[in-house]
DNA sequence: ATGAAAGCGCTAACAC
DNA sequence: GTGTTAGCGCTTTCAT
C-alpha cells in the first residue's frame, strides 16, 4: 500500500504538520527532527499524493498544451521540445490535438481546467480562438507558440510569419523567378506570411498571380492536387512557395510527375525545415522556424507566469531562416 | 469562482448527498429533485473536481503513455490514433518520451503513478523492463502495444515482428536477391523480425551476410552511415533491409549519392510505413504496421481492465503487410 | 520548534 | 427517497 504523510509521521514520532513543514521547507524545523523525517520518507518510499495537494490549492505541476496534430511533423517536433523544457522543470504534459477546431479547443480547455492544469501552452491556431481570449480575461496562467495573436497581450513565442513570406519571395526573386505560385491553408499565420510575400513582389514591381486558391487541409495530396492545377494552368508558375514542407512535397510529386525536373524546370520552397526537408531528393529549400528555441521559450514564459514571478506579458519574435538546399534555382526563362 | 457541489445543494435546497446521487447514478432519486439538480448544474456550471474525486479513491479518467520518441513519424501517428480513442472513452493522456532509456521509463512511471493515472500504455520498448514487470506485478493496469513481451502476462496489441521480417526476406528472395543487408537497432522487436528474416533465407538455403551492425538510434543519419560501410564493402548488397522507413531513407541516400539508381541497382524495404514511405521519391516499398488498429486496440483492451471488466489477459498480434512501391526490384545480377 | 484541528470537494456507509 | 457524518491525504492557521 502507498504510505501517507501519517505513515511517515508515526515512523518518526512526530505530527503530519512537521513532516508537512519538512516537506515544503516551510516553518522552522530543527535539523534534527528534519533529519529524521527526511530518513522515514525515504525508508517508506513516500510521495505526496498530488491529488491531496491540489485539493488544498496547490499546483498540480501540469501543463495543458493545445495542437492542431500531433502527427504532423512541425507539431510532433515541437511538442517533443516543449516536453523536454517541461520535464527539465518539473511539469508533466497533457497533449491534445484540437485539427483546427475550435469546439475541440474548447472542449479540451475545459477538460484541462477540470484536471487542474497549472497554465496551458497553445499553439493551435483555430480562426476562432474566443476561447483563448477568455481564458486570457480569467487571467488564467496561458501563453502561445508559433502562433502571434496580434490582438491579444499573451506570453507569446512565435516566428515572424511576414518575414518568412518575405525572405522567401526575395530568394525566389533574385534567382530570376517572377511568377510565382503560393500553396496554402487559410490560417492567420499564413496570411501574414503571404502579406510578406507580396510586400517583396510589391517592392521588385512584380504582379503577383491572381489565382491563389486555399488548401482545405495540409497534406502532400493537396499540395499535389493544388500544384497540378497550377501547372496545368494557360499560365505555368516558374516557382512555387509552400507555406509548409508537407505541401511542397506534395509540389515535388507533382512536378516529378509530369517529367520537371526540380529546380532546373521548377523551384520549390517550403516552410518550418521539419525532418521530411532534408529527407526528399531533392533535398527542399525551406524557411525555418526553430522548435527547440520555441518550446524551450514559451515553457520557461508560462512557468514565470505559473509562479507568479511577472506580470507583464512578454511577446517573442524569432527570426526565421532561410535554408537553401536543392529545390531552387535560377528561372528558367 | 468555481461552484461546488455545495453550491448545487444549497441552490435546490437538498443536501450534497443527493447531488452526489444524482451525478453518479447511484442510490435512489425522484424524478423530480434529480430534475431540479441537473437544471442547477447546468445553470450554476458546475464540473465535479476530479481531485476531490481521486481523493476518494475514484478514477481520474487519465491514462500514461510511454513512447520511445514522439519526434519519430511511426510513434508520432501511433500516440494520435491513441489520443483520438482515448479522447472517445473518455480519457486524457499524459505522453512521455523515454528515448529507449529504462531509467527515464522508470522515473515517468513513478510521475504516472503520483497523478493518479487509471492506466499505463507502453509503447517505449526499453530493454530493461523491470519497471513493466514490477507493474504488471502490482496488477496495475497496463498494456503494451507495438511491443511484445512474451514472457510477460500482459495485455498486449502488436504486429508479428518475426512475420514481418519473413515477409521482407521473401519478397526481396522472390525478386532474385541473395546478398541482403540489414539497417537496424537492437531492440526486441527488431531481433525478431532479424529472426524472421533469417528464417526465410534458410528455408531458401541462402547463406546470410556475417557483417550485422546495429545502429545507436534511429535516424536517417545512421542509416545512411551504415549503408556506405555496406556498399564500400568488397561484397556489396544487391538489397538492403531496413528496419524502420528512417533507416531506409539514409539508405537511399547512400545509395543515390553513389550514383546508384533505385531499384534497378539496388533494393530497398523499409519498416512501418509511415508516411515518410509515401513522400520519397522513389516512393518506399516496407512492411506496414497499423497505427489505428494498434492504437484503437490496445485503448480499449486498458479501459476494459481499468473499469474491471476482464481479469484475463489478451495478446493481440496483427498481422504485418507488405506494401510494394517503387524501391524493390528484380536483382541485377 | 512543534502540534491540534479545521477544511479543501467529494463519496459512501448508515440512519431515518 | 433523502440526510448525517466520517474521512480520503494534505496544508495551514493558531496555539503552546
Amino acid at each position: 500500500m502507498k504510505s501517507t504523510i501519517y505513515d511517515v509521521a508515526k515512523k518518526v514520532g512526530v505530527s503530519t504538520t512537521t513532516v508537512s513543514k519538512v516537506i515544503n521547507n516551510t516553518g522552522r524545523i530543527s535539523e534534527r527532527t528534519k533529519k529524521k523525517v527526511l530518513e522515514a520518507i525515504d525508508e517508506l518510499n513516500y510521495k505526496p499524493n498530488v491529488m491531496a495537494t491540489a485539493l488544498k490549492g496547490k499546483l498540480t505541476s501540469t501543463i495543458g498544451l493545445l495542437i492542431p496534430d500531433m502527427a504532423n511533423p512541425f507539431f510532433a517536433d515541437l511538442s517533443r521540445r516543449i516536453e523536454d523544457e517541461a520535464h527539465e522543470l518539473g511539469y508533466n504534459l497533457f497533449i491534445c490535438s484540437t485539427d483546427y477546431d475550435p469546439k475541440k479547443e474548447k472542449k479540451y480547455i475545459e477538460l484541462f481546467k477540470t484536471k487542474n492544469v497549472d497554465g496551458i501552452i497553445c499553439a493551435s491556431g483555430c480562426e476562432d480562438y474566443t476561447s483563448i481570449v477568455q481564458l486570457v480575461k480569467e487571467n488564467f496562467p496561458i501563453g502561445a507558440v508559433a502562433r502571434n495573436y496580434n490582438n491579444l497581450e499573451i506570453d507569446t513565442v512565435a516566428t515572424d510569419d511576414f518575414m518568412g513570406g518575405y525572405k522567401a519571395a526575395t530568394h525566389l526573386i533574385n534567382l530570376g523567378h517572377k511568377n510565382i505560385a503560393i500553396l496554402a491553408k487559410n490560417v492567420e499565420s499564413n496570411r501574414s506570411r503571404i502579406n510578406g510575400f507580396l510586400q517583396a513582389l510589391e517592392e521588385n514591381k512584380i504582379k503577383p498571380r491572381q489565382d491563389l486558391n486555399f488548401v482545405s487541409s495540409i497534406s502532400t495530396e493537396n499540395g499535389k492536387k493544388f500544384t497540378d492545377k497550377y501547372l496545368s494552368s494557360p499560365n505555368p508558375p516558374t516557382a512555387i512557395f509552400a507555406l509548409n514542407d508537407l505541401l511542397a512535397v506534395g509540389a515535388m510529386q507533382s512536378a516529378i510527375e509530369r517529367g520537371l525536373s526540380i529546380p532546373q524546370d521548377i523551384s520549390i520552397i517550403g516552410y518550418d525545415d521539419s525532418f521530411i526537408a532534408s529527407i526528399v531528393i531533392p533535398s527542399l529549400t525551406t524557411i525555418a522556424q526553430s522548435t527547440y528555441t520555441l518550446g524551450k521559450q514559451i515553457v520557461n514564459l508560462i512557468d514565470a507566469q505559473i509562479k507568479g514571478e511577472k506580470q507583464e506579458r512578454t511577446r517573442i519574435l524569432l527570426s526565421p531562416q532561410l535554408v537553401i538546399r536543392n529545390t531552387t534555382a535560377q528561372a528558367n526563362l
